[in-house]
DNA sequence: ACATTAACAGGAA
DNA sequence: TTCCTGTTAATGT
């Protein structure tokens, strides 16, 4: 458990290595995965800007090495570093326009390129500046990340392979072409 | 059609 | 032993 839903905001959290998730479980005990965040990732900021308790799980995947920044550190870049507000800015943006494609794929794009995106996106050099060529993520979790059954995963990820977008191992999917993968239509 | 759940077997860690 | 993958069959939309 990297951080938990409901408790007081005391950090800004960042992944340093290792894969974390961001979940919800629902009053019935349904649970919905809304994002993964590899290394390099930042979070959490919302909840110290208002003040208000964490409003998500975020969990580890793997073995993860996670930075906890205290919120009266986090104040004082605010208030006095302009670098860090760029940063926070860009950070800002950059997940509006996650959240903008999200809604493309998921709305008129198949399976293979919500696959295919949901990857690309693990590796958007602005957000997760750390992460590598490979990503260690089992096709269980790109499901409850896409939304799909991990028997489509699977599907789609042979089929991305077949295309030299990315390779596919054990536990694992390697990154061939990230542009293909970021603007998969078919 | 096409995706999902469920179940199982084989292989990796 | 536990987790991950690749299949298949049944079910649902």
């Amino acid at each position: 458990m990297v951080c938990q839903r409901g408790v007081a905001v005391e950090h800004w959290i960042g992944i340093i290595d290792g894969l974390a998730k961001m979940s919800n479980v629902s009053f019935e005990g349904k649970s919905v995965t809304l994002t993964g965040i590899p290394a390099g990732g930042w979070f959490g900021e919302g909840s110290l800007l208002k003040n208000e308790p964490r409003r998500y799980d975020v969990v580890a995947l793997r073995a993860t090495r996670a930075a906890y920044v205290p919120a009266r550190l986090f104040h004082w870049l605010l208030d006095n570093n302009i670098a860090f507000n760029r940063f926070l800015l860009l950070q800002l943006n950059e997940r509006l326009g996650q959240f903008i494609g999200l809604l493309e794929t998921e709305r008129l794009l198949g399976p293979e390129a919500r696959v295919a995106r949901c990857i690309a996106q693990l590796f958007n050099p602005l957000l997760y500046p750390r992460t590598g060529a490979r990503l260690q993520i089992s096709q269980n979790e790109l499901g409850l990340l896409t939304g799909l059954s991990r028997q489509r995963v699977n599907q789609a990820v042979r089929r991305l392979e077949a295309e030299a977008l990315l390779s596919v191992e054990y536990g694992s999917v390697t990154v061939v072409s990230l542009a293909g993968l970021a603007g998969y239509d078919g």
